[in-house]
DNA sequence: AAGTGGTCTAGACCACTCA
DNA sequence: GAGTGGTCTAGACCACTTG
């Protein structure tokens, strides 16, 4: 009659965010073995049925892996197969081109209203800004302006982040990432960009405008791209 | 109970795809209710828990909604929030742009190689060659070359097809769609699309490149692109 | 042989919808 | 109140991996 429902989630949901939780925190490393799901559902004291659907939302979400006769094993979200998520450009033979970072400028500022928009913050809180160029085989490639949210990376101007990418620097600082957006546009290079990237002025490339969120979903980064996709190298999309 | 498990894959795997071959066949009605799950065990003979997988499976591949206290209901693959599933081109609220498809050319012809290499086909198949356009509030913004296996699509061009996207003749023909891969890439307009689209000759454009599976894997649709992105128009892509 | 995850079963109870 | 899907439990057995 009374919906307690609304205000306790499944108990399963309750037990994968807890799981995601430890995780996040370090409790099981990456690669590292967990506790079989007997032992783990006796932990938490629910069913095995339970800590099962817990454990396959958390594969599903790919935090874990499980192999049949292994065990649960932790992913590592910098491995290679999962840098790919964020990561839409490819190579000849469909490999991910990520591309050397190198960080231009990096400054902490009050976060300006498309800030505020993109990244939900409030009217006081502010962002670290990064310019950053990306090359691959010595090229440049692609330039970036990169918005970051200070409450979720403090202290991130002493620590040396120059050729780290957002996947790197989310583990960094133990945040595990969810979702993202990005929207691809045609446009003129702006001036800084035909500059870095020596195209002509003005000439046409690949606007990226992305937005990632962490896993429990407050937005974590908003990169604007200007891109020149060199020889075999392309944008690529999913349709599931 | 069924079958042998040693030869055959797991039950609720091969009840699942019963169940969509059913659907498929049209048994059941986009927008009709299914049997409860109670009685669709019943029918199939396995276990309540074996056929809520399988239905668990059909929901998460979007054949299905079901509704606790309502029922299960079978989806309808060309209702609107469906339909953005190919088409990643938004307007303004982000609503899913398909345009106005007007279908210029229609032939059989025997596949050649680079149609025989993306479609899979063998080497004496033969294909549908369409070329078409879109508008988008009596703008055209795109200009499409499309290929069809033959042998998915029979009796084609006997068909009234001129309006119809991919999604709809999937339906006329009993298809399932699947999953689907899209390349995006920067380019300069060919003659037909610049003359087509009326923007200057060999103007910047979006190069699309995709190609829809069916639900089991075979490759239905090669459709190549050239798009002007108007406006407050841009592509979208989500990363899960 | 021992241990793991994967499949399958059977049933109780809860939450939601609608007549 | 009757019917639906959603949650949770408890346990048997299978398939795979490793020592």
């Amino acid at each position: 009659m009374l919906q307690e429902r609304l205000f306790t989630r499944p108990l399963y949901v309750q037990v994968r965010d807890a799981l995601a939780k430890r995780i996040a925190a370090g409790e099981w490393k990456p690669g590292a073995v967990m506790p079989n799901e007997g032992d783990l559902a006796g932990q938490f004291g629910v069913s095995p049925g339970t800590m099962r659907k817990a454990l396959d939302l958390l594969e599903s979400e790919r935090l874990l892996t499980r192999r049949q006769g292994r065990g649960t094993f932790v992913k590592d979200p910098t491995a290679e197969d999962r840098v790919v998520r964020y990561c839409n450009l490819r190579g000849p033979r469909g490999k991910a081109i990520r591309g050397d970072i190198n960080t231009l400028e990096i400054n902490e500022v009050a976060a300006e209203e498309p800030e505020r928009l993109r990244l939900q913050l409030t009217q006081d809180e502010r962002v670290y800004r990064l310019k950053r160029a990306r090359a691959y085989e010595g090229v440049a490639f692609m330039v970036e302006d990169v918005a970051l949210p200070a409450a979720l990376f403090p202290g991130l101007v002493e620590r040396n982040v120059s050729p780290l990418a957002i996947l790197e620097l989310a583990q960094a600082y133990g945040i595990l990432l969810g979702k993202g957006e990005e929207t691809v546009s045609i446009g003129a290079a702006s001036v800084w960009a035909s500059d870095a990237l020596r195209t002509a002025k003005a000439s046409p490339v690949l606007f990226l405008d992305r937005v990632i969120l962490t896993r429990d979903g407050r937005p974590a980064e908003w990169r604007r791209g200007e891109c020149v996709p060199t020889r075999a190298m392309h944008y690529i999309v999913g349709m599931r």
